[in-house]
DNA sequence: GAAACTAGTTTCCAATTGGTAACTAATGCA
DNA sequence: TGCATTAGTTACCAATTGGAAACTAGTTTC
């Protein structure tokens, strides 16, 4: 990935600072950054991601179990949206009360190395506020 | 990382389901990613670190114009969270105008696994979206 | 026939988020 | 004197987000 910001004399003051001209690479990082987290939207995807992705196969009242603190109405629209997104398959199961089954898609298993890095910080993070005080 | 979710024996049907006991695992797992989360939360922090990690020590002024569409409002507020959590530093510089150069710290730069990943990922995206139509 | 389980939907509300625009305050320059 | 630059702050407003609770609807079990 190449350098971002190019470098330039600034004329007011003699200082060597980071103009306004960007390079491509730059939007493309920017606009990459902001296609994801859109994707990535709101207090629940990655959650139900990661619940997915390590359960496998799961039904709706699996997942409003599994993962606290969601609600069916929140739930379901953040399944919609990954569904919409070609992230998860959602398969509708003929048993006796009918049941429902979600799955990441192997599209979906691409988010894996996000999800994981996020988790990684997570733990590196508590570990660091109470571990060693550096 | 251990299995996160138990399978048991439903006992209304007898299916195999993956019931509401989460083992300890699973909760770190969770709280690490809603801590992260926290910590990256709202639409600029994961740019302004981008940004920064790119450009190295950069003004207010440089962070305003590099970052397309952030408010001076929110710049503000988005560095004042980063510098509370550590993750960047803010100097103030004895110019004729006053400047104000902002930093990732070095416990900050743990964020670039994340942010690259995010940043693959949305170009990955955008590759398939009009790429293979598969 | 009532209760319970399936997978949601609907309504209503409160809090948060984020945007615009104007303003401060100190300094430099013409 | 007046405008530009630095780094913000403040006030106001609109949209989005998300939570609680009630409700639908079909099936099964007691």
């Amino acid at each position: 990935m190449p350098v971002c910001v190019f470098l330039a004399k600034s004329n007011s003051n003699m200082r060597t600072r980071k103009t306004a001209t960007k390079s491509l690479a730059c939007k493309v990082r920017i606009t990459a950054i902001t296609d994801t987290m859109q994707v990535l939207s709101g207090k629940w995807k990655i959650h139900i991601l990661g619940a997915l992705l390590q359960g496998g196969k799961m039904r709706f009242m699996d997942l409003l179990r599994e993962i606290d603190g969601i609600a069916a109405k929140m739930l379901s629209k953040e399944l919609q949206d990954l569904e919409m997104n070609q992230l998860i398959t959602r398969t509708v199961v003929d048993t006796k009360p009918i049941t429902v089954e979600y799955e990441v898609t192997e599209y979906g298993k691409t988010m894996e190395p996000i999800i994981d890095e996020i988790a990684n910080w997570g733990v590196f993070y508590r570990n660091r506020l109470h571990g060693k005080t550096d």
